[in-house]
DNA sequence: ACGACATATACTAATCCCGGTATATACCGT
DNA sequence: ACGGTATATACCGGGATTAGTATATGTCGT
């Protein structure tokens, strides 16, 4: 993973919201639409752009793809995310969506339904 | 000057070497010119784009446009350049970069030229 | 094998960004 | 006012990215 493209994912706030759902932990498209509240076209071209990137990692779980953060770690993403919920967090959503996350994985635990998220979201890579 | 913004501007290792420059002291156009090797009208337009996105600031001196950070520092900006040196520095070109810059402007300040990236140049902002 | 759900891809149109060539503008020294 | 230097802009074509609609693929339960 190359310098340039990390910043190439970190230029768009959709990609920037996902990666900052990421870092708490595995999710499936469909909680990202969830969270996002972008349909389903339009999370999946951005999950295959940022899989080009080599900026998320994916993984079949029966009928759900789940996408996390690549596991070899790499530094200059770490730190990009991890002042995400410093910057400008008023006018920005991310402190937003991560409690949308938690509501939706909690609401998805109680239920009958076994999306994988509701699993590996809990245990954060 | 928003995050987007930011990140935006570094994706282009164009745009990065020109950033990594500008952190050691304000330049002339034709300073980067010789620093990245480009014609004019590429250091030109990129720099339009940066100052359009609220990462360079210029001024006029005499017949020459000198470009610099912005003069109210963004923390996640220096933050990202700060470690540019450290990122794959074999691969790139980025301390290369710093060392043609030093080079050219010792040349020209023992010439009688008296382009300002000369003396700016020396007190890094 | 079938229907439902989750996700990906194909196709198309619009927009953004980049590169090249040519030309315009601004400032200087004379 | 004129020629030279430094820089910016206009114009055009190509490739990258984004968005929308439609369709295909993969998996599950029955």
């Amino acid at each position: 993973m190359e310098i340039i493209q990390v910043y190439k994912c970190l230029c768009d706030l959709q990609r920037l919201r996902i990666l900052n759902l990421l870092r708490e932990g595995p999710l499936c498209v469909c909680h990202l639409m969830g969270v996002l509240g972008a349909d389903q076209v339009k999370i999946s071209k951005q999950l295959r752009y940022m899989k080009a990137l080599g900026v998320v990692e994916c993984s079949r779980e029966a009928q759900w793809m789940i996408y996390k953060l690549p596991s070899i770690q790499n530094p200059l993403l770490e730190e990009n995310l991890k002042c995400l919920q410093d910057v400008a967090t008023d006018k920005l959503c991310f402190a937003k969506d991560l409690s949308k996350r938690a509501q939706i994985l909690a609401r998805v635990a109680k239920s009958s339904r076994t999306c994988p998220s509701s699993v590996l979201g809990k245990t954060p890579c």
